[in-house]
DNA sequence: CTGAAAGCGCTTACAG
DNA sequence: CTGAAAGCGCTTACAG
């Protein structure tokens, strides 16, 4: 690899000469700017961001750090893939760790992010407190959580907004005559999975409907756990004519489970997913799902121009983001009857 | 952040015993250890990757960089699922970026990962010479392709036997009493199209059948290109009763153009596609169809570790490691008549 | 076993 | 406009 030396020597120029030229042309003579940019090309040289970083104490890196539960949860890999749009189109390069939700790992993910000096770190937090967040924190690392929030630290955050997408879910339900209307969902330590499970109760109460407890599960968010769930509330003495499944995996748990037990969506059971699937996917299932669809790679974009726009201005105040999820009426809830 | 001078002051040892104690405990007393140890502790120190990497030549960054077209294809999301375990097994830390099959982008991203002395490079290839890729050769940089070979440049290739996957979709086919079977595939610039479609022919010779050009169609991978060669093919005079479709994305375009033309599958058509979606979710589609599919977590996990003792030793001659695809039978080509 | 010093490849005041 | 020099945070021969 031809270094700064190289094209300085090549150039018959300083090295410092060199660095000009190619970081500010304009405090350079044509005449030498040319020469340079000559040794330049023959050598193929590229300024290593390797030292460059490490030139000044608040020298960028250009890096941004992303930690997911799994890249395969096509929500995360739309959510990347906004991410990394907007980074790439800023000059940013992206560290991708996957970190299945656990706690230990994403700590270590958060250590190295720090160790390499990212200049940003966006992700969807699990717990409430975090000491690798606050380490990046005290480190002048700013963070934007995705997707869920933080309820401690004041950081910039985009998420959607999960109760009213609950309730969007929940009323279509409702106005099409459902009244016992089963919940399976995420763990509240997860706050998306908090919210969806208060709009659906919102939008029972709001239509005077009472919360019955047998109605609403929870579990890990996976595919297993929505059949588990289902089973269990298919099982119950006075089991749901509806079902809001909290996230994407669920849905095709609760879907599969439905199937198993014979049970005909929506002539038995209606069904609303959270989530949708990416490619149009949800159209090629059987019956197509209505899902709520959230703007993921919009998460994504935002996200990312507010983690650069912070680096720009460490001082603002934090900001909330919140988009508005959209019900897309598919077949699994029969017909859309207006109220 | 504290720094290696902060805690050999707080220790009250230079800055060399820090380092040594960090990076080679046995060569130093027990006692210093462990004062340098309380001094690490108590500031939260962690060394600087940016710093560390600069200082050998051939100093490690412990960065691998992972070049692919997009992250919202499952199967790229699959194959960087099983890179990042490894790699986060390992210690290494991933860089990951989308270029969507521009080779304008991939060269930037691939000079983007060589200004940044990671440590390897794992990526498909597009085309057969590619100046970017031979500059990280020159620089040093070992690249391992996966998915798909490079014609020129000798490098650690991991792929699935393409041609194998198509013979088994196709003899399947035959042996189900078809003879009219098309061929809806990627752009044979891309080897493992190239490859499926020769495997398709070999099938067809083998059992005596003739290769038909007007049953034979290519386009770029995508949903759209397989609707448009769906419809293509199913309006010539003599159209195919069966088809094998090159990837996931055109598979599911021919499934929905099938739906909209109101053919039938597999009564009025059978159906192979080449690719499994996750999570199982073929079963969920209408009707579930059966797939070549590629053990893809295991292509990126091989062609880490390929990538790994690489980097330990450099002048291993180039392997290439071709990994079994599986005809998974489910209904889209009726029931199986063994022979 | 430990410390002083050089050096990795850059950038950027500071002189001239 | 240009060059000499300091310094970013480490690691590692080289002495002692």
């Amino acid at each position: 690899m031809a270094t700064l030396l190289d094209v300085s020597s090549k150039a018959g120029v300083s090295i410092a000469t060199v660095s000009r030229t190619i970081n500010k042309p304009s405090s350079v003579t044509p005449m030498t700017r040319h020469k340079v940019q000559a040794a330049i090309d023959a050598l193929g040289y590229r300024p290593s961001r390797v030292a460059r970083r490490l030139r000044v104490e608040h020298g960028s890196t250009h890096i941004l750090g992303v930690i997911i539960p799994d890249i395969q949860n096509p929500f995360f890999a739309e959510l990347v893939r906004g991410i990394e749009d907007v980074a790439q189109t800023n000059g940013y390069t992206l560290i991708l760790a996957n970190v299945d939700e656990d706690p230990v790992r994403q700590s270590r993910c958060l250590e190295t992010l720090r160790t390499e000096s990212v200049d940003g770190v966006i992700f969807p937090p699990v717990t409430g407190e975090n000491a690798s967040i606050r380490m990046l924190h005290e480190a002048g690392i700013p963070v934007v959580c995705v997707d869920r929030r933080m309820d401690t630290l004041e950081c910039d955050t985009v998420v959607t907004d999960n109760i009213a997408g609950a309730k969007k879910a929940v009323t279509h339900l409702i106005q099409l005559g459902h009244r016992r209307i089963g919940y399976i969902g995420g763990m509240p330590i997860v706050s998306s999975s908090r919210e969806r499970r208060m709009g659906y109760e919102t939008a029972l109460q709001e239509h005077g409907i009472p919360i019955d407890p047998d109605l609403i599960c929870e579990g890990t968010r996976s595919k297993e756990q929505g059949r588990t769930l289902t089973h269990a509330l298919m099982d119950i003495s006075h089991p749901p004519t509806a079902l809001l499944a909290g996230n994407n995996l669920m849905t095709l748990g609760v879907m599969a489970t439905l199937r198993e037990r014979q049970i005909t969506i929506p002539e038995q059971v209606a069904l609303v997913g959270y989530d949708d699937l990416p490619w149009n996917l949800a159209l090629a299932l059987n019956p197509p799902p209505t899902t709520v669809r959230q703007p993921t790679y919009q998460i994504g974009c935002r996200a990312t121009r507010l983690l650069l726009s912070r680096i720009e201005e460490p001082q603002r105040p934090p900001t909330l983001v919140v988009l508005q999820p959209e019900l897309k009426i598919r077949a699994s809830c029969g017909s859309y009857i207006t109220q």
